[in-house]
RNA sequence: GCCCCUGUAGACCAACGGCAGAGUCGAUGGACUCAAAAUCCAUUCAGUGUGGGUUCGAAUCCCACCGGGGGCACCA
């Protein structure tokens, strides 16, 4: 590069340079931005434009996953799912689709809010200043996105529908016969004409008004309640699972987290686990996405089994009701409740030493235990070692089945949050139990007979039920299979009123509430009695309060027994609010949490579609049109939705949810946000680390003999991301000073399939460049700047060759496989490269082709080359080249003839030879090595080759 | 431990069960140049991770193993 600056007498003039290119891109991205070329004209409201060209087309509705706008900026491998995008739509609205391809971002978040603490800089403006520099990164890559759609979830504007669905959550309850969410009126109106009765039987007319709002509130979609949660002192907030370390530790300060029981609001998502299960059938999704779904969800079936106590019945969850002969003891997760009522004062008789754990009282027993499991973080739990803990709680429990007595523990390998947090444990037949039975010297009675030689512990199989069979005749299942035995034990739980069949589900209710100040304020205020009153909608927004202290109360990181105080809370003004919310001007408390960063992210993909509609969160007409379901059956939803596989679970599943809820109060057509997700790959990139570890700028890295050498000093490669940290980062924006934005593109959508990640090359860039070099010379006179182009007519080899090139693009682009498209297109390049320097000039029939088919990937320069080409109007909706079926058909097939599987000959015939005559001239091609024998069979593969058996 | 994905020239990647190569980088040689860079032209290089099987024919389908990546992991 600096040679050539001290020489540019020696680069010909009009050549496709850096420089050449930088200015023809920043002309063009002005020009669509004059233009406002990419719009797209919605059916109704403020964006609707009958006179668009494709107005009233076929519709096309691809989406990226939005970004969070950091501070360092985008690096190379951010934008490639953005450039395969743009490629795809491009294409798409070339060969004649609406298309709309918006772009946003996600701008909530905890690294803007830190950052302001740290400097005081008030997060909006760091937000916002993200947002612009972002913004500028993806308008210099030529992206075309509607950017009127364009909006960040930190918006009032799109805030307030965030806080709008809210509301409609909130208000809603899940009606399981109905299998639907219906407005809580509703639930109302069933309690007043007693069609529903009240939880505790008591006529709704008895119910005081907080006792029914208690009533109604438990019924919420969006409810308040205790949950276990990570509480970090240190932090002054609670954390979600994935910001915590495996140590247990704040993954940002690596202060202690500990699992506390905290107010908080919750989503009811488990009521939608069946419809998120079943639904995902339907889906057009990477079959991995769908299964770490599934997992999630992690539906299991079985029965709930009630185990009689002296203070009342333990409900148990399991997955083998068939075994419940078995069940020696009980186990409940040390943090459920009924251990305190359950526990005695006293260690009764039997109660073995190892049981006590060394404690005095089943009291002390139980607190010390608590203490302990508390302090365990889950990695702890899980460890390698897995030895089984747990205490006696002094209590027995009665095994329905037998009528025996049977000890509790309380034990951490029972998770509180999963079933009912207790277990009945049977050895027998659980591994897990099993190995607890091992520790505490508890019964084991196997109920399955596994087979002969068995000689592990638990046997979890199939096999004939034994020792199963009560005394009193009650129930028997001995002789019986697994799932016969499962059928008869619910049978008779459910005859004897001591259980019934139950699914359960791993998915948890979603935490919704954060100790934090950058996120969406709740549109919730609680009056005297302290139960939450929702805000009508017409006092949407509820805005962000201007504050200028953003951290929550921190605390000494080990002190567990503090409570949070989020941000808001210390702004009084803000928290009492005088409002008339239908009984007169009262005081009420504002909620002073604010919504997860997931809020936004869960359903904007609706507001791209009626950005500007101030009345509803999205027309319903608009909505159909982009997303409504194309056929009987079908989900609607996003036709393409591109973007990492780490969002696989909880966005993509928040956001399916609160789509469903949405579809079920009747604002939308489409019961999935996303008919097809596709994961793209990642670009990675080589760190370098010296002997001491330290990371050199991996720029200045240079390769001798398969070893890597900083300066003189030898260093060591990693493969992996690109950061900061590492020193390895490149930005899109050196790419496109040292090459060009189209360049850039066609190198990222070069290298490799979309969903397969890759290494970045920096030097393997130049041949992209070198690609657009050479159809830049076709089109233009390196020494002159004139146009090279000529009205000749075209070699029936070129035409062929130009006709199974455009085949193939479009099959190739409609594929999403832009590697295979680009290889073609070079291959087209270097055929009129041939034809072009052996004649007078580059005939307009391919060059013109070649420039429409490369504009997906290389839009600035492609539009440029049309225009020079003589064309007034942009190539942005085409026509995008179709392949003549008259090219595609050679004359003459060249056909390898194999002799037992080897390649012995070739034989070329007429396209149109029967399968005979190709079968007549393989045989005569390789009569030699045949020796006159006759072969023993003749395989002719029509177009393909011919295999002969001898 | 269980499940999923994936192994093709020095690197990145192509190849409806049918001649292993479309394309890119690198390397080597040549053209241009006083020389170099840039550019252009040409050449080189693997028998498809390993071992079996199915088939006329396997990179492709099946089984086992090895390497890489990812998910789940006391979920009753």
């Amino acid at each position: 590069m600096s040679d050539a600056a001290e020489n540019p007498a020696d680069i010909p003039p009009f050549r496709y340079t850096a420089e050449l290119a930088n200015d023809i891109e920043a002309r063009w991205q002005d020009h669509w931005e004059e233009n406002q070329t990419f719009r797209a004209p919605n059916p109704t409201g403020p964006l609707a434009e009958p006179d668009h060209p494709r107005s009233g087309a076929p519709k096309l509705y691809v989406m990226d996953m939005f970004p969070y706008p950091s501070g360092e900026g985008l690096h190379v491998g951010h934008p490639l799912g953005y450039i395969a995008t743009d490629s795809y739509t491009r294409y798409q609205r070339m060969a004649g689709f609406n298309v709309l391809h918006p772009m946003g971002f996600d701008a909530f978040g905890l690294p803007a809010e830190q950052y302001a603490v740290q400097t005081g800089t008030h997060p909006r403006t760091t937000t916002a200043r993200n947002v612009e520099r972002y913004r500028g990164q993806l308008r210099r890559l030529g992206l075309a996105y509607d950017n009127r759609r364009s909006f960040a979830t930190t918006d009032v504007e799109f805030y307030r529908w965030t806080q709008w669905i809210f509301l409609q959550v909130f208000n809603s309850w899940y009606d399981r016969d109905a299998g639907r969410a219906r407005p809580v009126e509703e639930l109302i109106r069933q309690f007043e004409d007693g069609t529903r009765a009240t939880p505790d039987g008591r006529p709704w007319p008895q119910l005081s008004d907080v006792e029914r709002r208690q009533v109604v509130d438990d019924h919420r979609l969006a409810y308040i309640s205790e949950a276990p949660v990570n509480w970090c002192p240190g932090l002054g907030t609670v954390l979600a699972n994935e910001e915590v370390t495996p140590e247990g530790r704040s993954e940002r300060g690596n202060f202690p987290v500990f699992k506390r029981n905290l107010k908080q609001w919750m989503m009811r998502i488990t009521a939608y686990a069946d419809r998120l299960l079943a639904d995902l059938d339907g889906l057009d999704w990477p079959e991995k996405v769908k299964l770490m779904q599934r997992n999630w969800i992690g539906r299991s079936v079985g029965a709930h089994i009630d185990f009689p106590t002296r203070v009342g019945p333990i409900r148990v969850f399991t997955t083998r009701p068939d075994t419940i002969f078995g069940a020696t003891y009980m186990v409940l997760a040390p943090e459920s409740e009924l251990v305190d009522e359950l526990a005695p004062s006293a260690w009764p008789e039997s109660t073995k030493d190892k049981w006590t754990g060394g404690h005095a009282t089943p009291r002390e027993a139980v607190d010390a235990y608590r203490k302990f499991a508390a302090g365990r973080t889950d990695m702890e739990r899980q460890a390698e070692t897995r030895e089984k803990t747990g205490v006696f709680i002094g209590a027995y429990a009665t095994n329905p089945a037998t009528g025996t007595g049977i000890p509790v523990f309380i034990a951490d390998y029972v998770l509180a949050g999963y079933g009912t947090g207790a277990i009945m444990a049977v050895p027998g037949q659980d591994e897990r139990d099993w190995e607890f039975a091992e520790v505490f010297d508890l019964p084991i009675i196997r109920t399955v007979a596994p087979p002969a030689g068995f000689d592990g512990k638990a046997y979890t199989g199939e096999g004939p039920a034994v020792n199963s069979s009560a005394p009193d005749g009650g129930l028997s299942l001995d002789g019986l299979d697994v799932a016969t035995a499962k059928a008869r034990t619910i049978a008779w739980l459910e005859r004897e009123g001591l259980g019934a069949g139950a699914v359960t589900y791993r998915l948890r209710d979603w935490l919704f509430s954060r100790q934090r100040y950058w996120g969406e304020p709740f549109p919730i205020v609680y009056d005297e009695t302290g139960l939450p009153v929702a805000l009508p909608d017409d006092m949407l927004p509820v805005e962000l309060p201007e504050i200028d202290d953003f951290s929550p109360k921190t605390f000494d990181p080990d002190d567990a027994d503090t409570e949070p105080e989020t941000p808001l809370s210390r702004h009084t003004d803000w928290v009492d609010v005088e409002l008339d919310l239908g009984d007169g001007p009262k005081t009420y408390r504002r909620e002073t949490n604010v919504m997860p960063q997931w809020a936004g992210s869960s359903w904007y993909e609706l507001r791209y579609l009626d950005p500007t509609n101030d009345k509803v969160m999205v027309d319903p007409e608009n909505e159909r049109y982009w997303m409504g379901p194309q056929v009987d059956g079908d989900s609607g939803g996003v036709d393409l939705y591109v973007g990492g596989v780490e969002h696989a679970v909880l966005h993509l599943l928040y956001a399916r949810f609160w789509h469903k809820v949405l579809y079920d109060l009747g604002h939308l057509s489409s019961f999935e946000p996303f008919r097809r997700l596709f994961n793209q790959g990642y670009i990675q990139a080589y760190a370098y680390a010296d002997s001491r570890g330290v990371y050199v700028n991996a720029e200045e890295v240079v390769e001798r003999a398969g070893r890597f050498f900083h300066r003189d000093t030898e260093v060591d490669r990693e493969y992996g991301k690109m950061g900061k940290s590492l020193r390895n980062v490149v930005t899109p924006d050196e790419m496109c000073a040292a090459y060009g934005a189209d360049t850039f593109r066609v190198y990222e959508m070069s290298t490799g399939p979309l969903d397969v990640s890759r290494p970045w090359e920096t030097r393997a860039v130049v041949g992209a460049y070198r690609f657009l070099q050479r159809v830049w010379r076709l089109v233009v006179d390196e020494a002159t700047g004139a146009t090279r182009v000529i009205d000749s007519t075209v070699d029936d080899e070129t035409q062929r060759v130009l006709h199974r090139v455009i085949d193939g693009v479009n099959t190739d682009l409609t594929n999403l496989r832009f590697n295979t498209a680009i290889a073609k297109l070079i291959e087209l390049t270097n055929r009129a490269t041939a034809i072009s320097s052996a004649g007078a000039g580059t005939p307009r029939a391919v060059v013109e082709p070649l420039v429409l088919m490369l504009a997906p990937f290389a839009p600035h320069a492609a539009e440029e080359l049309w225009r020079r080409l003589g064309h007034a109007e942009s190539l942005a909706y085409g026509p995008f080249p179709q392949a003549d079926p008259a090219w595609l058909v050679t004359e003459t097939v060249t056909y390898p003839v194999q002799l037992n599987g080897k390649v012995r000959a070739r034989i070329e015939v007429p396209a149109d030879a029967t399968d005979d005559a190709v079968r007549a001239a393989a045989l005569d091609a390789v009569a030699a090595q045949l020796g006159g024998h006759a072969p023993r069979k003749v395989i002719v593969v029509p177009g393909r080759m011919v295999s002969v058996v001898a």
